[in-house]
Parts: C-alpha cells; structure tokens; sequence
DNA sequence: AGTACAATCCGTACTACTACCGACATCAAG
DNA sequence: CTTGATGTCGGTAGTAGTACGGATTGTACT
C-alpha cells in the first residue's frame, strides 16, 4: 500500500455535503475515500472497519453529536485523527472541540484547497485551524478564562434567559435591583456580549435553560 | 440553446454545498449549473444576469437571509422559480417559505436523486417538497392560526433575535424605527409572548437565526 | 365597491435597561 | 495580613422598548 495515501473517513448527516467532499477530494491523488457514516452513533463501528487516518466529522447531527462522537474516538482509536468541519464560529465550540480531543478545526465556508491542506496537515500529527478561527482566537484570546461565569450569575443568566425583567428576579432572589443589574453587566462583559438577545443565545448553547 | 436544458444558479454560503451540488447535478444532461452565489445580498444582480430558471437557495444565510431573498427574487423575476434547500424541518418555516414565495422545499438531507427530481418538477411550474416535509405538514398541519407571522414579521424577528435594536434594523432595511416597533408589538401579540428572551428562544426554534 | 389585512408612520407618557461613577462585607488564598 | 474575587447596594443620566392612542397606503379577496 501507497504510504503517503491518507484514509479520510467522513461523517456527516448531510449527504450533499459528503458528495461535495468526496467530489472535491477525489482530485487528491495522496487521499482516498475510506468510508463514510450519517450518523454519529455509527462512528466507532466504521471507524474501526476502515481504518482511517483523518476523520473528517460534523459537529451537529442527530443522535450522537460530534463532540461525543470525537470524544469516543480519540479514546478508542489514537491512530485515527479528528478533524472538525463546522458551521459554528465560536470560541466555545473550538475550544470544546479540542478538549475533545480533536486536532483541527475547518468551517463550511471553506474551499476544498483548504480542506486538503487540513487533511494533509493532521495526517503529518499536526493540527489545523481554519483563519477565521485562529484570528478570532487571537482577537478575543481569553474568553474562557474571563468567560467562566460565577455560580450567582448562571443563576441570574438563567432567569434573564427565561425572560425575567431585573426586578423580577430581584423579588425572585430577594436581592436588590441594583444588585441584578451589576450582574448583568459583569455577565455581559465576561462574555463581551452586547445584547439581551445574544445572551440568551449562549444561555441555550450552555444549557442553562430548556430550549 | 436546447430547450430542454434546465438553468441552475445555486444560493448557499457554504463551498461544499455548492460544490457538492455541483458534482451531484453534472450527472443530469438536462440540468445546467449557470451560476452560484454565496450571500444572499448578489442573489437578484446574479439571477438577473445568469437568467436561472431555478434558484436552489438556503435559507439561512449571513447578511440577507433566504426568506427575504425569496421575497426580492419571486417579486423581481418571475421566470425564476425558487426552491428551498434547508436543514430546518418544522411547519411554521415550510410555511413561512412559501408565503415568501417559494415554489418548493426540500431537505439537506435529501439525495441527489431527490434534488434532481425537485428541480424538474419546480422547472415545470409544478410544486415540489421533501416527502417528510409533505408528511410534516398532514400529521401537524394547521399550526395556530394567530401564530403565523407574515413574512415581513418574519425578517424583523430574525433581526431581533441576532441581537439589532429597533434602531438598527430600522437602518438596515431603511423604514422608520416606529414600523419596526409595531412590527415588534403584533410579533409579541400574534406569538403571545412578553419578553425578548422567549421571543429569541422561538426564532431559535423556529431556524430564524443559527444557534 | 367594500372589507380585511399588511405595512408603513406619528405623538406621548411610562418603564426597563445601560453606562458611567461609586461603596462595603465576606471569604479564600498568597 | 493584605489582596483579590464575589456578592451586595446606591446615584445619575441617558438610551431602548412598551402601551396607549391614532393615521395612511396598497393589495387581495368577496
């Protein structure tokens, strides 16, 4: 067998996208197709029968999402390795992404050259981010370490997810109005969020409240 | 020109669709990719030029979103028939698109088989939607008749739940602040919800805006 | 022609939230 | 024991959104 042939297994619940990227791929001599999977829950399974170099996953699908599916993998099979394919632009994904146990992280909007690029740098036991990513990353670098919210003010970003006014959850929590509003702002600017409504974005994407 | 040559133009902001779809649709003879657009603000400059007799668009898209595209295509060229490419399969966004204009829907997760056969049935002024959609729609059907927002509800909700004061979509779409106000009172009082936060929480369900 | 609805716009008064500034008590860690 | 983080509370001024009250235009259906 060709040595410097990259098995590339992909995963994804979008079937046009799998075509797209085995079309484009296919213009690759140094990288083949080795199966491919709908599916996160079907991952390890078809892993384990293709013995692929690359995993190319998506992180959003039914049943098993991508961050377990990774999870799963980086710990069942350490000759494989995880390369994310996202649409999701956002600190908090990458960085889960890579806690993980993922090695690169591309979004959608990628073109196929970059693609490859990823593949061939995570075959070689490098990682890869996509520009965006690594500028963002670099824009607003800390996040997590400021981001992480005290246990009061989850409790207060829950409320104010649900769609409690600040005096609401004054009277809620017996607390002074002033009180709420302080928290609101230390909240907002731990997140560098601006508005209520990117507030309760990141509440439903943390799992704070029910969606 | 072959008459029977069925014009293409894809809207997607995602490479790998466009190039997945590409590759997918090249096997049909009677099927021409004549043009593509990654944002839906070039939709109508791109139509006008290409002539495309069907528009496969996504819906969620940065900048101008898929409905409001469908909207300024379906009012400006009327030999353009649009159909709906989404990951979204709920009865309010199925409905919302044909009210917008839409002459089909199908999902991403649909085979080239299907999309091929949707793009023939839309050239030929007939109707076409994902055979789940079509079930969706017997099995939960009505939704609430209060509930249904038009579509111009529709975009300004899409907007304030990315976070845009009244001000800034007031600018955006270049109508007064005081429409964009009532827009946001009827929106509250047709869905029978008090606060921004469940308003955000409804556009997220409903795939008005990315998680 | 009449009705209904969507979309556009305005005035005024009120409430909620924001952006600044400040303070103080507690408690854990260096 | 000092320092820092957390949680608590306040003033003041400004901005954003709400709750009434209206109005006009155009389209679409009866």
């Amino acid at each position: 067998m060709n040595p410097a042939l990259i098995k590339v297994m992909l995963v994804d619940d979008h079937p046009m996208v799998q075509d797209g990227l085995s079309a484009c791929l296919s213009f690759y001599d140094d990288i083949a197709i080795v199966g491919n999977c709908g599916d996160g829950s079907a991952v390890l399974e078809t892993a384990k029968q293709c013995q692929p170099d690359v995993i190319l996953m998506d992180i959003s699908m039914p049943k098993l999402n991508g961050l377990e599916a990774t999870e799963i993998i980086t710990e069942s099979l350490d000759s494989a390795k995880v390369l994310i394919f996202s649409m999701h632009e956002s600190a908090e994904f990458v960085t889960n992404a890579v806690q993980a146990g993922a090695s690169g992280y591309i979004l959608k909007d990628t073109n196929s050259e970059e693609v490859y690029q990823a593949i061939k740098s995570i075959a070689q036991g490098k990682s890869y981010f996509s520009s965006s990513i690594a500028k963002m990353l670099i824009e607003n670098p800390p996040a997590q370490a400021n981001a992480r919210l005290t246990a009061r003010e989850q409790i207060i970003l829950s409320y104010i997810a649900k769609g409690q006014s600040s005096k609401d959850i004054a009277q809620t929590l017996t607390i002074s109005v002033r009180t709420v509003e302080a928290h609101r702002r230390n909240i907002k600017s731990k997140l560098n969020l601006d508005s209520l409504a990117e507030l309760v974005r990141y509440a439903m994407n943390q799992g704070l409240i029910d969606s």
